[in-house]
DNA sequence: TCGCTTTTTTACCATTTGGTAAACTTACGA
DNA sequence: TCGTAAGTTTACCAAATGGTAAAAAAGCGA
């Protein structure tokens, strides 16, 4: 067997292998979440990372394990402000560091939040499974925390899944349609007035005291 | 000249055109808003609406005239509640009933969303003038009357322009994330969840009173 | 029913694109 | 410095895809 590090689960990976996998990953990120699955070619990526597409085969057996790779790597930083709650803490707090770090992200990390976007929107092909067995045990987890502190009337009553959506939806939503937010507010610190919106967004939402109900 | 209704801008479409139109159009909604532009195919849209590939290049002058008209068409519609909203109604109560027809449209028009989330999300190629021409002067005189609610003390202090940037994102995620919604709450009414929700959310953030001020 | 227009189908094409074979070059341990 | 393995390039391919030409088939007003 001359060569086969592609699918190799082989030890030890050279350090040319690190290197040229890491430029291949990161031009696919520029390329996949500008274009989505089926809009980028290899040519693209190849280009991007300067090498050859063969070359790029050689790496990774085909244009969907690259995808792949990304995708489930990226699944992992997106989920860790996720798990950095902490249930022992002070529970308003505890969400609005959370609200604040998937902001940051969303700023710092955009290529990576459409990419997810885009695997979402087309019904997550390539993720479904991932999205079943890491997200969801997760996400319950995660549900029943906060569940336990609308209960001990530390948090306004919420349904905490239907929070995490909207906490998700309103801190992407500057990165995943960046391209509307550009047109509409030019020039403008984006960021800080995001940032200060959504404190008062969620702050209100969850800080306890009377229901505010209507008619 | 035999033939030549694609790029026609003759008059008095005749009933099969009518038809034809209209059934290439759906069936390009659905194979667009699930693949994105390159991922759908012309074949993919004439088996989705029953003609031949030829035939479909007989009413449109290409794939790209298909997805700019079916873009403008939506915009259209997708910018009706908008227009909808009574500079002269209850301040309030006009914002509450944006985000409970935002949130019906994404139930009901589905695909219509991630058509949208999709073109948005690769950098709106298609639509940048678009979105300049119509959505832009839209918002900006609508930010104009609820900062006129603002400084009048009918509303809580927002800025008008990241408030709709939240309306959008929370209500269109139960769309355009409808795959990752399902994960997370299988089999649950989540129209219902989700209309009390951002009720509560929106409620809290614009009811005029005591600043939710923080450290 | 005739004759003309509109509509549809049958064959094709040129390009793009994911992927492969095999030769060639470079890295590196002995 | 030499030989083997790792890495890279050149030259291809088959399938998919957007699109076209032209003939055949409906429609339809007179």
């Amino acid at each position: 067997m001359p060569q086969a590090p592609a699918a190799q689960a082989g030890r030890k990976p050279s350090r040319i292998q690190l290197r040229n996998r890491k430029r291949i990953l990161e031009a696919a990120l520029e390329v996949f979440s500008t274009h989505g699955f089926r809009g980028a070619t290899l040519d693209q990526i190849a280009a991007e990372a300067g090498l050859s597409k063969p070359n790029i085969l050689y790496y990774f057996e085909g244009k969907e394990e690259i995808h792949v790779t990304l995708l489930n790597q990226l699944l992992d930083a997106w989920l860790a402000p996720l798990r950095a709650i902490d249930p022992q803490g002070e529970p308003l707090e505890e969400l609005m560091g959370y609200v604040v770090r998937k902001l940051e992200m969303s700023r710092d990390l955009p290529r990576e939040s459409r990419l997810f976007a885009n695997e979402i929107l087309q019904g997550a092909p390539r993720m479904g499974p991932h999205l079943e067995s890491v997200l969801k045990p997760l996400v319950d987890q995660t549900a029943a925390v906060i569940d336990g502190w609308v209960r001990q009337g530390k948090l306004a009553p919420v349904d905490p899944r239907h929070l995490l959506f909207s906490i998700w939806a309103t801190t992407q939503h500057y990165a995943d349609f960046e391209a509307q937010v550009g047109v509409l507010m030019r020039d403008v610190d984006v960021h800080t007035g995001a940032s200060a919106h959504l404190e008062a967004l969620f702050r209100r939402l969850l800080t306890p005291g009377a229901t505010a109900g209507s008619g």
